[in-house]
DNA sequence: GCTGGTTGTGGATAGTTATC
DNA sequence: GATAACTATCCACAACCAGC
């Protein structure tokens, strides 16, 4: 039989054979020392290496994975607007950094079609686990790839789930703290301004904010109000003006999230609407923007420096063999601000 | 025991051979 | 000639083995 040739572009790759050849050493060699696989003198080690260094050579994922990982984990979020997510994602992104996996992001802007497709080329392209920030993605999806492939969920509550992990601040208590907060400052007339969940199961957070929210409410004698904003966040804007503008507007309010706190705080400012004095305002994520001195929203923390790391470390263990599944729930704090 | 080499393996695919 | 079946190759790694 003859012996075909490979094509032009994969000559061009320098491979562990290249290395091996110019260090004077075998293949299986090189790859202990990729891999620091015990075994391997100091000497042979400086060969490797500097040939390594001289020929530029870099592994190839795809030989990697045949023979089982790729050292790259999937990274699937909800949208890159989100200045919360962009800080858990940075941490957890450090934890597997540190055990040499690289990450790559895929987008999922909230369809769930393109969320299933984005997870199913993660396991095509053999990654060794899936990071997923995607809060309404449905468990049953999740559970069907976790069959497949390890994974972690952040922001999505499933405590139940058996073939995953998950990472969450503690939503409820986190509102429960905001009612406290809003109740320190003398306030008794607090809102609660959410947007329509239409039918959204409880693994939504803003479900368990909700019910944080109500919780907090009952335990102080009060009677809880729940305002929705419109589903799509693009709609919410004259639905802020219309709330600001309403004479049954309460006294206190807490926003399911700063996405829309944020803007809030502003369009009241804009106004002429005095915050803390006409309106008192907590928000959800202590974001970036929260913590701006002109804006100066008072917000609940999330903790996404701990979120983040704690949902890689976790991926890196269900990587590293775990099967029992883990749900992590992180403190949250109030960081209070002028808008309080 | 330490060090380093040999061999077999994995999935996809191009190339070769056999069969109709 | 068309199609099916088989083989070699890519690349890195793990298990196993041999020499010291």
């Amino acid at each position: 039989m003859m012996k075909h040739q490979s094509v032009s572009a994969s000559q061009d790759r320098i491979t562990i054979r290249h290395v091996a050849k110019d260090a004077g050493v075998s293949i299986a060699a090189v790859s202990k020392v990729l891999r620091n696989a015990y075994g391997v003198s100091e000497v042979l080690r400086n060969k490797v290496e500097t040939s390594i260094e001289k020929l530029n050579y870099r592994p190839s994922v795809a030989a990697r994975g045949m023979r089982g990982r790729t050292y790259t984990i999937g990274v699937l979020v909800i949208e890159l607007s989100n200045p919360f997510l962009a800080g858990v994602i940075e941490s957890a992104n450090a934890a597997l950094s540190e055990s040499n996996y690289k990450s790559l992001i895929g987008i999922g802007r909230s369809a769930s079609s393109i969320e299933a497709s984005m997870i199913e080329s993660m396991i095509d392209n053999r990654m060794d686990g899936v990071l997923i920030t995607a809060p309404r993605i449905s468990g049953k999806v999740l559970e069907r790839y976790a069959r497949q492939i390890p994974i972690v969920v952040i922001a999505h509550h499933e405590p139940h789930a058996q073939t995953y992990d998950t990472v969450n601040s503690d939503d409820r208590k986190g509102a429960h703290l905001a009612v406290e907060a809003a109740l320190r400052q003398g306030h008794r007339d607090i809102a609660m301004l959410s947007y329509d969940l239409l039918d959204s199961p409880p693994s939504v957070v803003a479900v368990q904010r909700e019910t944080g929210y109500l919780e907090g409410m009952k335990q102080a004698g009060l009677e809880g109000k729940i305002i929705r904003l419109p589903p799509v966040a693009a709609d919410r804007r004259s639905a802020i003006k219309n709330f600001l503008t309403s004479q049954y507007r309460p006294r206190a309010v807490f926003v399911w999230s700063d996405l829309d706190a944020v803007p809030l705080l502003n369009a009241a400012r804009t106004s002429g609407v005095r915050v803390p004095e006409d309106l008192a305002i907590i928000g959800y994520d202590n974001s970036p923007p929260s913590a701006i001195p002109l804006v100066g929203l008072t917000s609940v923390d999330q903790n996404a420096a701990q979120l983040g790391r704690t949902a890689g470390e976790m991926l890196l263990s269900r990587i590293d063999g775990r099967e029992n599944a883990q749900h992590v729930l992180i403190e949250p704090r109030v960081e209070m601000r002028g808008s309080v």
